[in-house]
Parts: C-alpha cells; sequence; structure tokens
DNA sequence: GCTTAATTGCAAATTTATTGCAGAGAGGGT
DNA sequence: ACCCTCTCTGCAATAAATTTGCAATTAAGC
C-alpha cells in the first residue's frame, strides 16, 4: 500500500461533503500546499489569476475550503491570511517579528495542557486554537542586544 | 491620591509620544472602553459617525491607537476586531463558538512558562501574544451533550 | 451519453480602506 | 488671551476588497 496524496485526501475531503471536485479547487488547493505562509485572500486572487482561475471563483473556494475546514485564518499583523490545517499542514504557530516584519512558523505547540484546564475551568469544548507571537525573530533579537 | 482614570492614561499616553488630545480620539477610545467585545473598523465608523465623528477619521484614529499600542488586533472568525489593549483593559485570551457565533472573553492566561520556553529554544524575544480558542462555549457544549 | 444540480464567469453593486489637499484646531510660547 | 506652527480633520475622489444575480458551463450519477 502506497500512502495517500494530499491531493487525494482532499479530493476524497470533497467528495465526501457533497463538493464536486473541480480544477479551480484543485487549483487553489494545490497552491496553499505549494506556500510557506498564509496568504490573504486577495492576494491568492491576483496570484491565480495568472493560472486561469477568476478572482470571483477565489473567494468562493475559500468559503468553501473554510467550510470543510481544510483551511483555517491566521492573523497577519491587522490582516487575515488563510492556510492549510491539519492533516495537509502540521499544526503550528506564528511569530510576527516586529524588527523584519516577517512571518515565522514555530513547529512546537505545548498549549494541550493549558486548554484542558480552560476547558475544565469554563466547561467549554474547545476544538481549535490559533495563537500568534509578537515580537523579535532570532536575528532581530540578536541584532538588538548589541 | 485619587487613582489615575483609564482616560487620564490615555491622555498622557498620547502627549508622551507627540500626539494631540482630541476630541476623536477621545471619542473612540470611550466607545472602546464601553466595548465588551472587539469590533471591526468598518463597524466602529458606523457606529460613531452617528456622535459626529467622521468615518475617515476613525480609520486615521485606529493607526494611531495601534501606533500607541493602545489598541490590537483580534481574529474574529475571518475578519478583524481591535479591543483595547493593557494597561486599558486586562490581557485576556477569546473563544469563538462554533455553536452560537459568540466570543467570550477568557480571562486568564497560562501561557507566560510556554512562551518563555519558545524563546529560550528558537532564541526569540517575544513581547506580546494574541491567542484565539474555537469550540462550543459552555451552554452549547452541555446542548451537546444530550 | 443524458440529466440534474453544483459550480463558474461576467458585470454590477457594495463595502471597506486610502489619498490629497485645504481648512480647523491643539499646544506651546509670549 | 493671542499667535504661531504643526497636527489633525473633513471632504471628495479614488482605489481596493468582497458580494451578488443570473446565465452558461460542467462534474457526477445513472
Ligand atoms: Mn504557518
Ligand atoms: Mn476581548
Ligand atoms: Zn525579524
Ligand atoms: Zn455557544
Amino acid at each position: 500500500m502506497t500512502a495517500e496524496t494530499p491531493e487525494q485526501l482532499f479530493r476524497k475531503t470533497l467528495h465526501a461533503r457533497g463538493y464536486r471536485v473541480t480544477p479551480d479547487r484543485l487549483r487553489v488547493f494545490r497552491h496553499l500546499l505549494a506556500r510557506p505562509q498564509p496568504v490573504a485572500v486577495a492576494e491568492l486572487a491576483d496570484a491565480l489569476q495568472a493560472e486561469g482561475t477568476h478572482p470571483v471563483t477565489v473567494y468562493r473556494v475559500i468559503d468553501c475550503l473554510s467550510a470543510l475546514g481544510v483551511v483555517h485564518p491566521v492573523l497577519l499583523g491587522s490582516a487575515v491570511g488563510f492556510e492549510l490545517s491539519a492533516p495537509f499542514r502540521a499544526h503550528h504557530h506564528h511569530l510576527w517579528c516586529r524588527g523584519c516584519g516577517r512571518l515565522f512558523d514555530l513547529a512546537e505547540c505545548e498549549l494541550d495542557p493549558v486548554i484542558r484546564r480552560i476547558e475544565e475551568v469554563h466547561h467549554l469544548k474547545v476544538e481549535g486554537h490559533e495563537l500568534t507571537l509578537e515580537g523579535l525573530c532570532d536575528r532581530c533579537a540578536a541584532r538588538s542586544e548589541a
């Protein structure tokens, strides 16, 4: 048995919920898969127009992928970007650097114990979370120590 | 000595950085102070137009308050809202309920140890953070257990 | 292949945000 | 209180982002 590719899983996900597999949806998905950082929808629309996808369609596809949980919003400064969710992309968080303005992925997530405690205290059910740190990346931090 | 009011502190903050204390800035500040939840700028502009503040000015005031660190952006579903930062509003996080769509404040924050560890591992300097949980509020969680 | 409902393209409308410039107003000095 | 200067605001115009209605297209099931 060979491992299932992300795209195969994506097709299944669409299918399982009654959405159709279309060239535009695949194009958006592939673009996000290849992309290291979250994108604003407008920017995505610009980028994909070159590949033949109508901007309006990009907005509708993002709505679709959001409904499926395939993508999720991320805070980019004071704007919003989207990136793939698990299992298409490993769960992770972000650092927004005040020094150079770049956004970095932080692989680890040690929030589970914290969140489980919040659930108990407040009688909530937490199904997802999004954390953005703001500060200085390693490079900018080193420079500011001088 | 009587305690300093939030508005007095706000006036000082403006002053200290060379910004002027204007009626529009005070109106925006007071509105945010009275408001329990984050607002989108466009919505804020609508609301304040009734009080005589020009919409364009609201955008500019929010830029000013952001630069001062008096407000900060918060993820509202897939949009952005602004709310007062510390010390005008105690630091806290949010739960976005998938059931009823409401946004709740979560008073506690136990992220400091987690963040300090991330700083060490990655050699970063973290100066702020924003966490949004997604799930079910206590009411919706209770209902879904039935 | 045919049928049908979902999806897309297009044009238009809406909503949100930005910009340039002239006039109003805040703050510091006198 | 008056001036001066520089900031801030109003307005109108512009630009950018997002939504909508409808007709044409197309994916999926039979
Ligand atoms: Mn990321
Ligand atoms: Mn809040
Ligand atoms: Zn940096
Ligand atoms: Zn709820």
